[in-house]
RNA sequence: GGACCCGUGGCGAAAUUGGUUAUCGUACCUCCCUGUCACGGAGGGGGCUGCCGGUUCGAGUCCGGUCGGGUCCGCCA
C-alpha cells in the first residue's frame, strides 16, 4: 500500500490506507487509545482498540480506514479534525528515548544551550520548521524573480585568500603547500566583480560569507546573503529599485500579515540620519509595538573614508572597491574624510539588512583608494593583483548590493536573534554545541598539514 | 579584549533574603479508565542546588575563583 500524508486523509474518507510519522502525543483510556500522529504535514488523530507499547516520538505505520468523527468530537485545533484513523495495525519504525526538552511550545523559555546541542530535536518544533520553511519559500522567490530578470547565479569559491582590508578570516592550511592557507570568504566581492569584467552583466548568488568576529543577537560567524551586482547600472537608483522591488514582492507575496509603512521606500543622506538619528540604521516604524509594521528605509551618500583609531590610519567605511563622488584623485588624497560615496544601506526596523554601492572601475582611482588607506603601490599589486589585472583588461562600470538574508528574516519572522532562522547556529564564541566544533584534529592530520 | 545577567531532579520554575527534611509543574516508571485531543485518577523513583575554595554554629542563598550559556561595547572591508 502506498503511504498516504496526513494532510491528505481528509480526501480519503471511509478508505483503507497506510500513514507514517511520529508519535506526537498519546492518550490511553484502558481499551482505547488515541494517538496524534504527526508528519511533515501536520497532525491527525488515530484511534486503536487494545493495548499499544507505544511512547512519545515514536516512529510508527499505521493502517486503518479514514472515519469521519462526529459533529460533537470535531478537533478545530488541527486541519484533519473532522476525521480520524481508525487503526488496524500499528507497526513501530523507530523507538525513540524520553527528549530532553518539551518541543510543543514555542521553545523561547528553554536555556538556548540545550537547544543547540540537541538542534535536530528543537528543529521538531513547528516554529522553527515553519521559519526553515518559510526561509526557503523566500529565497526560492528571489531566484525565480531574478531568473526572469535575466540573472544568472554564479557560484564562487568558498576556499580563496585572506585580504588585508576588512574582518578577520577564517584560515584552512594546505596541504600541499605547508605553511600557506586559504581564507573562507567574507563575501563575494572581488569574484563577483571579475564576473562582471567576463561579461555576466547580471549576476548574483545566494552566498555564504564567514568571518572570524564575535558573535551577537544579528550576527553569526557563517551567514547568508543575496549577493547581486549589475554592468552599466544607470545610476546607484538602479540597483535601489530593483532591491526595493524584490522586497515589495517578497513581502506582498509571501508575508500577507506584513506591511511596509512607505513605498516607495524613504531615503536619507548618511549625514542627515546621524544628525537626526544618530544612527545610520533608523527604526523608523510608526508603532514600534506592531510587530507586522515594516519600515525600509535607505541610507545614501555615505562617506569613503572612516579614521580608524585602532590601527592609526584611514580605512574604508564598507569597502575600498567603492567609488568615491569625488572625481579628482588629488583632493582624494588630500582630504580623505571629506571624500562621500556612490555608496548605499537599506535599513529595516533599525537593523542594516543590505550594503550596496557604485564600484570604481578605473585602475588610478582605485590605487588612490588604497593609498590612502596606507596601501604602497607594491603591496597593492601584490595582494590585489588579479584584481588590478582583470581592471587592466577591461571592466564595465557596475555596482551592487550585498543583502543579509539572515537578519531580513528574522524582522520578518518576528524572531529575536537570527540563530531562530539558522538550522544549526552557533554560540556567542563561535561554537557549534551539537557537533563539537572547532575541535582537535588527529597527530596525523597536523603532520600532513605541516602544522606540527 | 572589556562590562553586565543567568546557572536548583531530563525540562521549566519556587525556597519568607543565612536556619535545620530543598518545594511545585511537567517529563519518566507502575496501576485503573471505551471518546480523549494539554484526557482523567492513584501510587512511585529521580538532586552532593554547574564545579573548586572561603566566611559562618549553620550556605541553594554571602564572598573569591573557575566552567557553561546569554546581552551589550570593542570588533564586524
Amino acid at each position: 500500500m502506498k503511504r498516504t500524508l496526513n494532510i491528505d486523509t481528509i480526501k480519503k474518507i471511509n478508505e483503507q490506507i497506510l500513514l507514517k510519522g511520529w508519535v506526537h502525543s498519546i492518550r490511553t483510556h484502558g481499551k482505547i487509545t488515541f494517538i496524534d500522529l504527526r508528519d511533515a504535514t501536520g497532525l491527525v488523530q488515530v484511534v486503536f482498540k487494545g493495548a499499544l507499547d507505544l511512547k512519545q516520538e515514536y516512529i510508527i505505520e499505521v493502517i486503518g480506514e479514514v472515519k469521519k468523527r462526529p459533529e460533537n468530537m470535531i478537533n478545530t485545533e488541527i486541519k484533519t479534525g473532522t476525521i480520524e484513523i481508525k487503526a488496524d495495525t500499528i507497526n513501530i519504525l523507530s523507538k525513540a528515548k524520553p527528549l530532553p526538552f518539551p518541543i510543543d511550545g514555542d521553545g523561547y523559555e528553554i536555556n538556548e544551550k540545550h537547544r543547540l546541542k540537541y538542534r535536530y530535536i528543537d528543529l521538531k518544533r513547528e516554529r522553527l520548521k515553519n521559519n526553515l520553511q518559510k526561509r526557503f519559500e523566500t529565497i526560492s522567490l528571489i531566484r525565480n524573480t531574478l531568473k526572469e530578470k535575466s540573472f544568472i547565479e554564479i557560484e564562487t569559491p568558498i576556499l580563496t585568500k585572506s585580504t588585508p582590508e576588512g574582518a578577520r578570516d577564517f584560515v584552512v592550511p594546505s596541504r600541499n603547500f605547508k605553511g600557506l592557507f586559504y581564507a573562507l570568504p567574507q563575501s563575494p566581492q572581488q569574484y563577483k566583480q571579475l564576473l562582471i569584467s567576463a561579461g555576466f552583466e547580471k549576476y548574483f548568488q545566494i552566498a555564504r560569507c564567514l568571518r572570524d568576529e564575535d558573535p551577537r543577537g544579528d550576527r553569526q560567524p557563517e551567514f547568508t546573503q543575496l549577493d547581486l551586482e549589475i554592468a552599466f547600472p544607470e545610476s546607484q537608483d538602479e540597483i535601489m529599485n530593483l532591491i526595493e522591488k524584490l522586497f515589495i514582492k517578497i513581502v506582498k507575496e509571501l508575508f500577507e500579515d506584513k506591511y511596509i509603512t512607505k513605498i516607495p521606500f524613504p531615503k536619507m543622506t548618511y549625514k542627515e540620519a546621524m544628525e537626526k538619528y544618530k544612527t545610520d540604521k533608523p527604526d523608523l516604524r510608526k508603532n514600534k509595538n506592531d510587530e507586522n509594521e515594516l519600515a525600509f528605509i535607505f541610507i545614501t551618500d555615505f562617506p569613503m573614508f572612516e579614521w580608524k583609531k585602532e590601527h592609526n590610519k584611514w580605512g574604508a567605511m564598507h569597502h575600498p572597491f567603492t567609488l568615491p563622488q569625488e572625481k579628482d584623485i588629488d583632493k582624494i588624497k588630500a582630504h580623505p574624510g571629506n571624500i562621500l560615496a556612490y555608496q548605499f544601506d537599506l535599513a529595516l526596523n533599525g537593523f542594516e539588512i543590505a550594503g550596496g554601492s557604485l564600484r570604481t572601475h578605473n585602475v588610478s582611482m582605485l590605487e588612490a583608494c588604497f593609498e590612502v588607506m596606507g596601501h604602497s603601490k607594491e603591496e597593492i599589486k601584490k595582494q590585489f593583483k588579479h584584481y588590478f589585472d582583470a581592471f587592466e583588461f577591461g571592466i564595465p562600470p557596475h555596482g551592487g548590493i550585498a543583502c543579509g538574508l539572515d537578519r531580513f528574516f528574522a524582522i520578518a519572522f518576528n524572531e529575536k536573534s537570527i540563530r531562530e532562522v539558522i538550522a544549526f547556529p552557533k554560540t556567542g564564541d563561535n561554537k557549534d554545541l551539537m557537533i563539537n566544533a572547532p575541535d582537535k584534529i588527529s597527530k596525523e592530520q597536523l603532520k600532513e598539514l605541516g602544522l606540527k
